[in-house]
DNA sequence: GTCGTTGTTGGCAATTGTGCCAAATAGCCA
DNA sequence: TGGCTATTTGGCACAATTGCCAACAACGAC
């Protein structure tokens, strides 16, 4: 068994990925890197916003910003994100499966 | 790219997710169901407390809970949750990476 | 320099999450 | 039936998150 304090790190990271935006914004950067300016129009909201949601994506370790002309960059830094968002859609079919059974 | 509904759905399970206390508990159901008496002891809160927990995990589609004489037995729904777990560690290896070289 | 573009930060109100206590519930077992 | 054990629920105080607006910063273009 590990420590608490382990499990406070794991779950400061996965904080930061549990909101929507910021969900949209790691798998729009799967595919490569994009500016602040493209990401908001992606998520839609204002772009302080968005401004803010990076930071925290940043701060946890998942995303790395770099100047590019005017813009800022955002890139993934670990791209085993993925296998994770499948792992999280297998929770959410085994939920709706679930949901089935109940009404039948 | 995806809509907005389905982020929200895949956001709520990571938020169930998203707290020490129910990732220790999970990491603990990998081995197996446990009653939660035994997790209580396993996280150290009030019995109450983890009452409550479990409850977000079940709403989340993430545990499955059934009764055992007078207990009540929490099981994993689904196991690729591991695979998960090692994700997230490895940004947390990055990004503790990531701070020796700012010290550098 | 001044302007426009691109981002970040401060502040605030509203919402949501957390943890404890106390009270309620569900089943066993005598 | 009545008590006992295991768990859930209600309620409340406190902390954290969210999203918008407004203000500020950086920097290239003119």
């Amino acid at each position: 068994m590990r420590r608490r304090a382990e499990y406070e790190k794991r779950a400061r990271v996965i904080k930061a990925l549990a909101h929507p935006s910021r969900l949209m914004m790691v798998d729009a950067l799967v595919d490569g890197d994009l500016c602040v300016c493209e990401l908001q129009k992606i998520v839609g909201s204002d772009m302080s916003t968005v401004s803010k949601h990076l930071s925290v994506l940043k701060a946890a370790g998942i995303v790395s910003d770099r100047k590019v002309g005017q813009q800022v960059h955002y890139s993934l830094r670990v791209h085993c994100i993925l296998n994770f968002f499948e792992c999280i859609e297998a929770v959410v079919k085994s939920a709706a499966g679930e949901q089935l059974e109940l009404v039948r």
